[in-house]
RNA sequence: GCCGGAGUGGCGAAACGGCAGACGCAAGCGACUUAAAAUCGCUCGGGUGAAAGCUCAUGCGGGUUCGAGUCCCGCCUCCGGCACCA
C-alpha cells in the first residue's frame, strides 16, 4: 500500500474495474429478493454540482448497501431530455438540441463516472430518442383508447414569455413554473389527460403510502382538494332551465338569499334580462380580461352584477335574484353557487356591498333560542350590515324542517330531504383539473394523431410509431407549433382512409415522458412493447425514489396517475409506482440554491480534482440531515479530507483484513482492551446499519469516525498487528465501502482482502462482542444527576439500589433519612426522591 | 384562514421519556519544526468558584411524570403547500 493516500490516483483505477466488469449490470433473478433503487432522472444541463451529488451519492449509497445486503439491486440512470431548456440553450447558443443533448448527457456521464456512482448502464434511456419516445406516443394512445386522452376548447393558461401553454401545475401564484412570466387566460383547443377520473383513488391510495414523508402527501392532498356536499337545482322564474349549484353546506339552503353565477356560465347569456344584457356583458369582458395575478391583488374587493333573472329556492319556494361575479370560479364546482351571507364570509361581504339580504340559519349552541322567540336573536330576513356572519358550529334556525337540529347532523338531514324529494343529491367536488399536455413548442414527442376531413380526429396505429420528431426545423417560438411550418411532417396519409390529412402539430408536455421512464428501465431495449409485463411486475414498485421535493405535486402525480392507468389495462400489478419515497434538502451557497445562472455552484469536478471522490461523498452525506438544506462549507470538506487520511494511517503497517464478522478466538482469550475494541466495532456494525435504514447518513458517517478514533487510540497502546485489531479494520472498510467506495476497496485489496469489497455481505452484528460488561449507572436525587457507579452489566436491581444508596453524594442529600420511593431502569438509572 | 414541518452552543448538528450538546467545523493554548504546512495533545454553552461542585440553559407559558429537548394543552416565530374551491 502506498504510504500516502493519493485518490486521483486510485479512483480511477476502480471505477475502471466496476465498469468493465459489468459490477452493477443486473437481470430478474427469483431467487434473490429484488431491490429497485431509482434517483429522478436528471434533465441534461451539462455539469453537475454539489447539489446533485448529495442527490446521486445517496442513491449510490443505497444501491451499493442493499447489495451487500444480498438483494439483486436494480440502480439504473437515464435523461429526462426533451423540454424548453434545451430548446432556449440552442436558441441562444445557436447549437440543435438534437446536437447539443447528447453532448451535455456525455459530459454528464462523465462527471457520475468520475464521481464512484455505479448503475446498469446497459438500460440507459433517454427520453429525447426514438426509440423512448415512440412508447410516450403509445402511453398517449392507450390514454386515448380508455377515454382518458380528449380534445377540448378551453379557457388554459398561456405563458407569453415562453409561447405555449401550460398545465395547472405548471402555474404558481399566478405565474409560470419556469420562468417567471404572468400567465395569462387563452381559449385554445387542447389536449388533455383525464386525471381528475383518478382523483379519488389518487387521493386514497396516499393513505397506503406509508413510506412518503407526510409533507409530500399532504400536498397532494391539497392539490387534489376534495370536498363533499351537494348538488340542488334551482328554477329559474320564467325559463325551463334550472341553476345546478354545489354547495358543501347544503344545510343552509334556507339561508340562501340570492344565487352566483361565474362569468363563464352557459347559463348566463340565456337567462339575462334585457333591461341588463348590456351591463352583464361588459362586466364578463371585463373579468375575462383580468389575470390570475389580478384577482388575487382584488381579494378583499368583489364585484358582480344582477342579471335582472330570478330563481326560486326548491326548499322554501322563495324568490331571489340572479347575480353574476367572478368570485365564483367557472372551472369549481357548477359554476354557480348558492350564496349564504349569513353562514359564508365571501357571500356575506358580497351581500354588503350590494345590498343583499342576509339571514341567520345557523347560531352557536349557547345562544339558541327558538325561531321567533326573540327577533334581536334569530333575525328573519333583514338587510344592512347588522345582521353577523357565523360560519362555526351551532344549531338551526330559520330552516323549517331542519330548526333546532345540531349543525353535526343537519347536512346529511338535509341531503335526505334533498334526494327525496327529487331536488338534488349528495355530490363530491375536487380543485384538481385534467392535465393539459399540449405544448407549442418543438422539443417534445409528437402528439400521434392526424386529422382527416372524412374521418376526423385518428389516431396514428402503433405500426407506424413512432412519429418522428423532424430535425430540419426553424423552432424559434411564434405562439405557433414549430412544426406546422414543416410540410413534410404536417402533411400525411389519413391512417384510416389513406387520403390526405394532417398531422397534431403540438408536442406532449414533457411531464408525460417522465410519467414511466421507471417502467421503461426494466425492460429498455424492448422493441415489440413498453416493456415486458413480467419484468415489471418483477421490478415494481420502486422500493426507494429518491429526489427533490418540487416533484411533489407535478410528476409523482402524474407517475401515480400514470401507474394506475396501466394497472387498468392489465400491463402492471402494482397500483402505486413508488414504495418508499425520500426528498432530499437542496445544497445552498450564500443561502441560495447553487444554480449556474446564480453563478453560486461547487463544480464536482473541482471536488474531485481537489480531494477526490470520496471526500466529496462522504461530507455531503456527512453535512447534515439528508431531507433539509444545508449550506456548503469549503472547511468542512477540509476536515472530511482529513478524515480519509486518518482512515488510511490507520492500514499503515501490514493490517490484514480478512472477513467481517468471524473471529477465532472465544471471547474469554482477548483482553480487556481488545474486548473494548470488539465491542466498539460491533455497536458502529449495529448503529451504521440502523442509521442507513433510517436515511439518518449523517449520524452513520460519525459512528463510523468514532470507531476511527477508537482504534487511533487502541493502535498507539497495542499496534495494528492483533487480531482485534484485524476485525476492527476490516469492518471499518465495509461500513465505509458504500459510502467512500474508492478508498475502501484500494485498501481492501492492498491488504490482502479477496475479491471486491463491493462483493463481500454487509457486516453482521455478534451479539456476543457487542454486549456490554460494566454499565455506568446514573444517581439521580430526586431527577437530578448526582452520580455515577460502574456496575457488571449484568447488575440486578437490588444490588443497583444498594450501590446508588452507598454513594457518598447520595448519603449527604439523604442526610440519614429513608427515601420516600425509588425507581431503577436496568443497567441505566436509579432516582432517588426524597 | 386551512394543512404540513421546524425552532438546541460561535456554526453544521446529536440525543428508544433516563448523564443535553455525540461527531465535525471554527476558535484558543501547547508539542514537533530554524520556520511554515501537515500531524499530534489539551480547552471550548452561560453564571459562580482556587477546585470539588453548585446553578441556569433545548422559542414562550402551563401541565403529565420519580424524571421532559422528547408526551399533552395554550401561545410566538420561521419554512413549505393550498387559498374567493362555495
Amino acid at each position: 500500500m502506498d504510504d500516502r493516500y493519493r485518490p486521483r490516483e486510485i479512483e480511477p483505477r476502480w471505477q475502471k474495474m466496476w465498469h468493465d466488469t459489468k459490477m452493477y449490470f443486473v437481470k430478474e433473478d427469483a431467487m434473490k429478493p429484488k431491490f429497485y433503487t431509482l434517483v429522478m432522472f436528471p434533465y441534461p444541463s451539462g455539469d453537475l454540482h454539489m447539489g446533485h451529488t448529495r442527490n446521486y451519492t445517496i442513491g449510490d449509497l443505497i444501491a451499493r448497501f442493499r447489495t451487500m445486503q444480498g438483494y439483486n439491486v436494480l440502480n439504473p440512470m437515464g435523461w429526462d431530455s426533451f423540454g424548453l431548456p434545451a430548446e432556449s440553450a440552442a436558441l441562444k447558443e445557436g447549437i440543435h438540441p438534437s446536437v447539443r443533448t447528447p453532448d451535455n448527457i456525455a459530459r454528464m456521464k462523465e462527471q457520475l463516472y468520475k464521481t464512484g456512482m455505479i448503475y446498469d448502464w446497459d438500460r440507459e434511456v433517454a427520453s429525447y430518442q426514438p426509440d423512448y419516445y415512440k412508447w410516450t406516443q403509445w402511453m398517449f394512445l392507450l390514454m386515448y383508447e380508455r377515454g382518458l386522452a380528449y380534445r377540448k376548447r378551453a379557457s388554459v393558461n398561456w405563458c407569453p414569455s415562453d409561447q405555449t401553454v401550460l398545465a395547472n401545475e405548471q402555474v404558481v401564484n399566478g405565474q409560470c413554473e419556469r420562468c417567471g412570466a404572468e400567465v395569462i387566460k387563452k381559449d385554445l383547443t387542447q389536449w388533455f389527460f383525464r386525471i381528475t377520473e383518478y382523483a379519488d383513488r389518487l387521493l386514497n391510495d396516499l393513505d397506503l403510502l406509508e413510506g412518503w414523508p407526510e409533507r409530500v402527501r399532504t400536498m397532494q392532498r391539497n392539490w387534489i382538494g376534495r370536498s363533499t356536499g351537494a348538488e340542488m337545482e334551482f328554477p329559474v322564474e320564467g325559463h325551463d332551465e334550472k341553476i345546478k349549484v354545489y354547495t358543501t353546506r347544503p344545510d343552509t339552503v334556507f339561508g340562501a338569499t340570492f344565487l352566483v353565477l361565474a362569468p363563464e356560465h352557459p347559463l348566463v347569456a340565456v337567462i339575462t334580462s334585457a333591461e341588463q344584457k348590456q351591463e352583464v356583458e361588459s362586466y364578463i369582458t371585463l373579468a375575462r380580461k383580468r389575470t390570475d395575478i389580478e384577482r388575487l391583488s382584488t381579494e378583499k374587493e368583489k364585484t358582480g352584477v344582477f342579471t335582472g333573472a330570478y330563481a326560486t329556492n326548491p326548499m322554501n319556494g322563495e324568490r331571489f335574484p340572479i347575480w353574476v361575479a367572478d368570485y365564483v370560479l367557472g372551472t369549481y364546482g357548477t359554476g354557480a353557487i348558492q350564496a349564504v351571507p349569513g353562514s359564508d364570509e365571501r357571500d356575506h361581504a358580497f351581500a354588503i356591498k350590494y345590498g343583499l339580504p342576509i339571514m341567520t340559519v345557523v347560531q352557536p349552541e349557547g345562544e339558541f333560542v327558538v325561531a321567533g322567540d326573540d327577533p334581536a336573536v334569530a333575525p328573519v330576513l333583514k338587510q344592512g350590515s347588522d345582521v353577523p356572519v357565523y360560519t362555526g358550529p351551532g344549531v338551526m334556525v330559520n330552516s323549517g324542517p331542519l330548526d333546532g337540529m345540531p349543525t353535526t347532523e343537519s347536512k346529511d338531514a338535509t341531503i335526505a330531504l334533498l334526494e327525496a324529494e327529487g331536488k338534488g343529491k349528495r355530490a363530491t367536488s375536487y380543485r384538481l383539473r385534467d392535465w393539459l399536455i399540449s405544448r407549442q413548442r418543438y422539443w417534445g414527442a409528437p402528439i400521434p394523431i392526424v386529422y382527416c376531413d372524412d374521418c376526423g380526429e385518428v389516431p396514428v396505429p402503433l405500426e407506424q410509431l413512432p412519429v418522428v420528431l423532424p430535425t430540419d426545423v426553424e423552432f424559434t417560438p411564434d405562439g405557433q407549433s414549430p412544426l406546422l411550418r414543416v410540410e413534410s411532417f404536417v402533411n400525411a396519409p389519413c391512417p384510416r382512409c389513406g387520403k390526405s390529412a394532417r398531422r397534431e402539430t403540438d408536442t406532449m408536455d414533457t411531464f408525460v415522458d417522465s410519467s414511466w421512464y421507471f417502467l421503461r428501465f426494466c425492460d429498455p431495449h424492448n422493441t415489440e412493447a413498453p416493456f415486458d409485463p413480467a419484468k415489471a411486475n418483477y421490478w415494481t414498485p420502486v422500493d426507494q425514489y429518491t429526489g427533490g421535493v418540487e416533484h411533489a405535486i407535478l410528476h409523482l402525480l402524474y407517475s401515480r396517475f400514470f401507474m394506475k392507468v396501466l394497472a387498468d389495462a392489465g400491463w402492471v400489478q402494482a397500483q402505486e409506482p413508488f414504495l418508499r419515497l425520500f426528498t432530499q434538502g437542496m445544497i445552498t451557497l450564500g443561502g441560495a440554491k447553487m444554480s449556474k445562472s446564480k453563478g453560486n455552484v461547487v463544480p464536482v469536478d473541482d471536488m474531485i480534482e481537489r480531494y477526490g471522490a470520496d471526500t466529496a461523498r462522504l461530507f455531503v452525506l456527512f453535512i447534515g440531515p439528508p431531507d433539509e438544506d444545508a449550506e456548503w462549507s469549503d472547511r468542512g470538506v477540509e476536515g472530511m479530507h482529513r478524515f480519509l487520511n486518518r482512515v488510511w494511517r490507520l492500514f499503515e503497517g501490514k493490517v490484514t483484513v480478512g472477513s467481517g464478522s468471524s473471529h477465532g478466538q472465544a471471547l474469554g482469550d482477548y483482553s480487556k482492551s481488545d474486548r473494548d475494541l470488539l465491542r466498539k466495532v460491533h455497536l458502529t456494525i449495529s448503529k451504521v446499519t440502523f442509521d442507513i435504514e433510517r436515511f439518518h447518513f449523517n449520524t452513520a458517517v460519525s459512528a463510523i469516525m468514532e470507531l476511527a478514533n477508537t482504534m487511533q487510540a487502541y493502535r498507539d497502546a497495542h499496534g495494528p498487528q492483533t487480531s482485534a485489531y484485524s476485525e476492527a479494520a476490516t469492518n471499518l472498510l465495509l461500513l465505509l465501502a458504500p459510502m467512500a467506495p474508492h478508498i475502501a476497496e484500494e485498501i481492501w485489496q492492498a491488504s490482502g482482502g479477496s475479491d471486491s469489497i463491493h462483493r463481500q455481505p454487509w457486516p453482521a452484528v455478534n451479539e456476543e462482542l457487542a454486549a456490554a460488561e460494566v454499565v455506568t449507572v446514573v444517581i439521580q436525587v430526586n431527577g437530578k444527576v448526582r452520580d455515577k457507579v460502574e456496575l457488571p452489566a449484568d447488575v440486578g436491581q437490588d444490588e443497583a439500589i444498594n450501590a446508588a444508596m452507598q454513594s457518598e453524594r447520595v448519603k449527604q442529600y439523604l442526610d440519614g433519612k429513608e427515601p420516600k420511593k425509588v425507581h431503577y431502569v436496568a443497567g441505566r438509572l436509579v432516582n432517588i426522591v426524597i
